[in-house]
DNA sequence: AATCCCGCCAACCGCATGACT
DNA sequence: TAGTCATGCGGTTGGCGGGAT
């Protein structure tokens, strides 16, 4: 009856990521894809459980996950959203790309919480501290999972989520996250903090196509060795006039280093791969590792999956 | 310099839901 | 159809780092 059990949770690691266990994931679902994470820590030569693998990817490890504080415009976005979905997170992380439910769940209880009280609104109701105070506590629960349809009423007009009436749905509104991206580049003090874990360097991906890179790992998380600058370049990856990004608004302390979390996300990504020019374009369709194969076939922003290999 | 306190956030836990057998 | 499992979600916790004393 049923499947098998998740995993044995016997003998499995919990608490904070290695590096090591980082890169071997990384380096698995590029290879692999999402799929199956029940398979994934077995595979990927993991002592975790699916469950956990699955959260440091979405959570820490995604390659278009922005890194950093949210901008104005998101926590303003954020707080739009919770007034009409309450601490749904997952919903309004849907509508923040490149941020996780964990990311705005987290924001939401340190800042956005104290931000909304010192302006006297409490951020439970999204009303005035005094009158919001007056309501029994019951009322001051969110939205019941059960009754999706009817968010809270607000006091507030959010000029966002007049929009999205029905939040559930990413696909009828007018409302949309990708626009939301493009309009982002506009917008001042969003942030581009990219905090990678890893140096792509690290990044050890399976398969003759991919070169056999130094795996210096460190038992330390968050410490980065030394290593060669432009490094996908070595894997003539790139034509050799191609222009490396500079590195203007990340904290890495070595800035002849490429990250590929350079990009907010994969649209960058996306750019350079449909470059119109011709000869990165040939360039580019040459690649064979699995890692390009990934960004070749375009990362699915919808559902914020890599394609299957 | 040592200790304490507090804020932040990555990770875990438990539950709900849907898929599978 | 019932039982079991995978996955996703929201709440909570605990460790770490930085500031205060």
């Amino acid at each position: 009856m049923g499947r098998q059990p998740c995993c044995e949770k016997v003998g499995l690691k919990k608490g904070p990521w290695t590096a090591e266990e980082d890169k071997k994931l990384i380096s698995f679902i590029l290879t692999n894809g999402q799929c199956c994470w029940r398979a994934v820590p077995k595979l990927a030569g993991l002592l975790r459980c699916g469950k956990s693998c699955r959260l440091r990817w979405t959570n820490y490890l995604r390659p278009d996950l922005k890194r950093g504080l949210l901008s104005e415009y998101e926590e303003q976005m954020v707080i739009d959203l919770h007034a009409q979905l309450g601490n749904r997170w997952s919903k309004i992380a849907s509508h923040l790309p490149g941020r996780t439910d964990n990311e705005i769940k987290n924001h939401w209880n340190t800042h956005i919480k104290k931000k909304l009280r010192k302006m006297g609104i409490d951020p439970l109701t999204h009303k005035p501290l005094s009158t919001a105070e007056e309501q029994p506590k019951e009322q001051k629960k969110q939205v019941p999972k059960v009754d999706k349809s009817k968010p809270p009423e607000t006091s507030s007009q959010s000029t966002i989520t007049k929009a999205k009436e029905e939040d559930t749905s990413m696909t009828s509104s007018s409302f949309d996250p990708m626009d939301m991206t493009m309009n982002n580049e506009n917008i001042d003090g969003f942030c581009t903090d990219e905090v990678p874990l890893i140096e792509p360097h690290e990044i050890l991906i399976p398969g003759p196509a991919a070169p056999s890179t130094s795996s210096s790992s460190s038992s330390s998380s968050s410490s980065s060795s030394a290593h060669s600058p432009n490094f996908l370049q070595q894997f003539h990856y790139f034509p050799a006039d191609f222009e490396w990004p500079s590195d203007n608004n990340t904290n890495k302390t070595d800035s002849n280093n490429l990250s590929l979390w350079d990009t907010d996300d994969f649209s960058g990504w996306d750019l350079l791969i449909n470059d119109d020019d011709s000869d990165t374009k040939l360039a580019l369709d040459s690649l064979s590792s699995p890692l390009f194969q990934c960004l070749r076939m375009g990362f699915d922003q919808d559902s914020w999956t890599y394609p299957l290999l």
